[in-house]
RNA sequence: GCGUCGGUGGUAGAGUGGUCAAUUACAACAGACUGUAAAUCUGUCGCCUUAGGGCUACGAAGGUUCGAAUCCUUCCCGACGCA
């Protein structure tokens, strides 16, 4: 992965450029769409192309529990599997520690409006000692499935019950196994209800887990490089007969053919002539919830964290905030953390956040927003969000927006394009057109809002964009 | 014509003497959703209200009762059976 910036916005952050990755070039800033369980959700690949998207990120905890990362291997890799053929990227299921176990049942998620301790909030007696096998310590969170302890996190599986442990290390064998472009070390994401003495601890944990995934993605690394660079690829392993040790340490299912895949993923490496190292490029995640002090020393420490002199190739900005929280909280970090490599914030995405973001230096987006408000029948405009199946649109027979490129606004076939009535009976008639529909508009409206920021870097009109933009979709 | 069963809020359908303005589902109306346990969830849903309550309501009209959607009588309507 290589990481250009092509041009700087003066009194400010933000930056654009170009992450380069053996699947395509990302032109940053960009928003990445979310396919969690390696699908954006009710979109074919083609529909996301054709959005504008530039890289698609899946998630380790979804995928390792179904359909399993030894399955999404042998398939030749996410991207491969879901037939995507552009960047991939996965999260490294930290976040699942938050929304599955502090979170859970609390109706606290990436945004809330907690900006102090709430005790009643917290689990009580969290951060014992790893449970035993196959038991399930219900008393100490009611409902939550995930529990954590300084090596890592017990999961209990939302979908069948089964239980299981994920370390920094498991975390970044699995990532390896979905094979995405770019990585995430393990994390902890925490609540904002906690106070600060955990959030210290949590910190203090997160550091430690983003140190070892990062040796456990040097040890893969250099692991696969032994066993698959030109030089050192047998005869026997071409016949796609078990790897040497050292990789079967790696892969539990060793006796299956690993050969094919990162032959592959070399001769791409090598046809693109580039010089890396590795095909995998790591981000480390900073935390420290709201506390100025906890997100610097973040920063610091997650910049300079290093395995043999091998550093993280970018960042990720993580936690849950109060929304006026959020623009110090990235500004802090982003003033502290190398410039020459890429940050993304985790999970944030509403035009608002996107602006701040992009001002105060971030480089990648994802968010849910777009895809989950669109099944859920609420619709970006420019004007503001609308919800569709209000009354109003029922007999409205223009299209979302007027002027928007999407297709779902776009005439098609001679048309005048899809219309508010028509979505607005498919969401009360239930059609599975729907979700595609306005997941498609509401993708596009935010991908494409963030090339335009991109472009407005680049002409140097970011403040005049921006204030016109906000200006018009407050209303 | 005789007999049987039934008529409940926008719909379906519970309730069969007081805890019933009436369970529930759907529809309707409004809202929420930010590294996806989410094609999900929440609220409202007879009329009025100074939000405590007041008023009108379970086909219609009478009646029994302290009290009726619930029991009785007659009528109207529907389904089925027999002529």
């Amino acid at each position: 992965m290589q990481f250009k910036i092509e041009k700087k916005l003066e009194n400010s952050l933000a930056r654009a450029g170009t992450i380069t990755t053996s699947h395509g070039v990302i032109h940053t800033p960009a928003f990445v769409a979310v396919g969690t369980k390696a699908t954006v959700k009710s979109l074919n690949p083609e529909q996301v192309k054709d959005i504008g998207v530039e890289m698609v990120l899946g998630n380790t905890y979804h995928l390792y529990l179904q359909p399993g990362d030894e399955t999404v291997r042998e398939a030749g890799g996410i991207g491969k599997f879901m037939n995507w053929p552009g960047p991939t990227m996965t999260d490294s299921g930290g976040f699942q520690v938050f929304s599955l176990g502090a979170a859970y049942g609390k109706g606290v998620s990436k945004i809330t409006t907690i900006t102090t301790p709430e005790p009643l909030l917290r689990k009580e007696g969290r951060n014992s000692s790893r449970p035993a096998k196959g038991e399930w310590p219900e008393a100490e969170g009611v409902g939550s499935l995930a529990k954590v302890d300084d090596d890592g996190v017990s999961f209990k599986s939302h979908l069948d019950g089964s239980i299981h442990y994920i370390t920094p290390e498991k975390s970044i064998q699995i990532q390896y196994n979905l094979g995405a472009d770019i990585i995430f070390a393990f994390d902890e994401c925490t609540s904002p209800a906690e106070d600060l003495k955990y959030q210290a601890e949590a910190l203090e944990r997160t550091h430690r887990w983003a140190e070892r995934s990062l040796a456990e993605h040097q040890r893969i690394c250099s692991a696969e490089e032994n066993i698959f660079s030109r030089s050192s690829l047998t005869p026997s392993l071409r016949d796609g007969t078990p790897p040497p040790v050292a990789s079967q340490k790696i892969f539990s299912s060793a006796a299956k053919p690993v050969t094919d895949f990162f032959e592959r993923r070399v001769g791409e490496r090598e046809r693109q002539g580039e010089k890396i190292s590795n095909g995998v490029a790591i981000f480390g995640i900073v935390q420290g919830g709201r506390e100025e002090s906890l997100r610097k020393k973040s920063a610091k420490i997650i910049a300079k964290t290093n395995v043999d002199g091998k550093y993280f190739d970018g960042f990720g900005i993580g936690g849950s905030f109060a929304k006026k929280d959020m623009s110090s909280a990235v500004k802090w970090v982003n003033e502290i953390l190398p410039e020459d490599k890429p940050r993304h914030l985790l999970g944030i995405g509403e035009p608002e956040d996107l602006f701040m973001g992009v001002e105060n230096g971030v480089d990648l987006f994802d968010c849910v927003a777009p895809t989950r408000l669109g099944r859920n029948g609420t619709l970006y405009t420019k004007s503001g969000k609308i919800i569709i199946m209000n009354k109003q649109y029922r007999n409205d027979y223009s299209p979302v927006e007027k002027d928007c490129g999407c297709y779902t606004c776009s005439p098609r076939l001679g048309g005048a394009g899809y219309t508010k009535a028509y979505l607005a009976h498919l969401f009360h008639g239930k059609e599975m057109l729907a979700g595609t529909l306005a997941s498609i508009h509401n993708l596009y409206f935010i991908v494409n809002l963030v090339k335009n920021i991109r472009q407005s870097i680049l002409d140097g009109t970011f403040f005049d964009f921006k204030n016109k933009f906000l200006y018009n979709y407050r209303n």
